[in-house]
DNA sequence: ATATGTGAACGGCTTCACAGCC
DNA sequence: GGCTGTGAAGCCGTTCACATAT
């Protein structure tokens, strides 16, 4: 297995080509070609051909590539082919939004908890569980969940951090304004969105 | 002025640095070298150096940097150091959360209005004007405003967009799950966050 | 004829090495 | 001695050109 010979940016778009495969799963479209694929995606046609290169030969020469096949493909790659449970930690404005997100267990991620420093003050319908921080390590090592989303204020961030790594996390999806430092081995992925309208506003003319 | 130059990356990162030195001012630091700054920003003192040498000189040798000046040169290159106005559409679960958070006015941006189709179904405390979608284009060309954040369903989002972009937004913040088709002059930031968490899932052994 | 697969060329960002300055 | 500034080297991902398959 030479999984981790695949570039970072062109998993990002593996994720990207499988939501575009989806959506031809529901118009009942069985075959595409790298040319439709791409420009539904938003790339080039050679990009798109080289990325789908990594995972294997998907596509008929002449034809183009069998919807499901190539969904299932990505999906096995990326890890999302079964169910992977996630839990947020800090119920604020954004973390209470996360977990009314729809959009996570459709592509085989379960919130199963949240954790909060004031669970009982939460406002809030749903019905996932929401604990009190302190409990935060044990839960993770007893239910071996290995990716987690950080929406706590910046100066919080790195306790939590610490915790859930040393409880077993390899993976952290980190919405806190700051820079965590983590060992080699855990995975950030850090959205900030202040940054990104910083970034957006050097853009603009 | 030849701003264009500056790559993408480096101006992700140059807000990163904004951010740390932000930290500094609070702490009344007035000096700090690459070396120290590169390590808060998770990033290597060369990269750091290199990239700050995109807006100029702004270092003593043999010192370090002047905390104030560097934040302000930064900030200016930006555009940060005056207040931009945004305008965010879809006051859904993201929606109103993005409509609640404190962190984009401290780094120069006003949310001055919110757009949704049932502006008054919307549950939520906030002296943000919440319009009705058909009154968004007549606002934002009105207004001026330049930058905007999509945050409706996926279904819906190429519409706004270009309702927007006809009226004159030069920058998207797009959290809808789909890839926007939009001319070449406007920028789109795309923030998925099923994409972010799949790509979490691969590198996750 | 049409579309995939891929080695090679290209381009851009990162890292290195060291010159220049305090 | 310590730290910044920067041309050069190195590296990685993208694009091209074309061989290959249906």
């Amino acid at each position: 297995m030479e999984r981790l010979e695949i570039p970072k940016k062109a998993v990002y778009r593996l994720s990207l080509y499988l939501r575009c495969l989806e959506k031809l799963t529901e118009n009942q479209v069985e075959t595409v070609s790298s040319v439709a694929l791409a420009k539904a995606a938003g790339v080039k046609p050679t990009q798109l051909r080289k990325d789908i290169g990594y995972l294997g030969q998907f596509g008929t020469r002449g034809l183009g590539y069998n919807v499901e096949t190539l969904s299932c493909a990505i999906s096995a790659v990326l890890g999302t082919a079964r169910l992977q449970p996630v839990v947020i930690i800090g119920v604020g404005n954004l973390g209470s939004a996360l977990m009314r997100y729809s959009g996570f267990k459709k592509e085989g991620f379960e919130i199963i908890a949240a954790f909060d420093l004031q669970p009982d003050a939460v406002e809030i319908e749903t019905t996932i569980p929401i604990h009190d921080v302190a409990e935060l390590g044990e839960y993770v090592s007893s239910h071996e969940v290995k990716m987690v989303i950080i929406s706590v204020p910046g100066d919080a961030a790195q306790n939590v951090a610490n915790t859930v790594v040393k409880a077993g996390v390899q993976a952290i999806l980190n919405f806190s304004p700051c820079v965590l430092q983590v060992p080699d081995h855990v995975v950030v992925n850090q959205i900030d969105l202040a940054v990104e309208l910083e970034n957006l506003s050097y853009f603009i003319s």
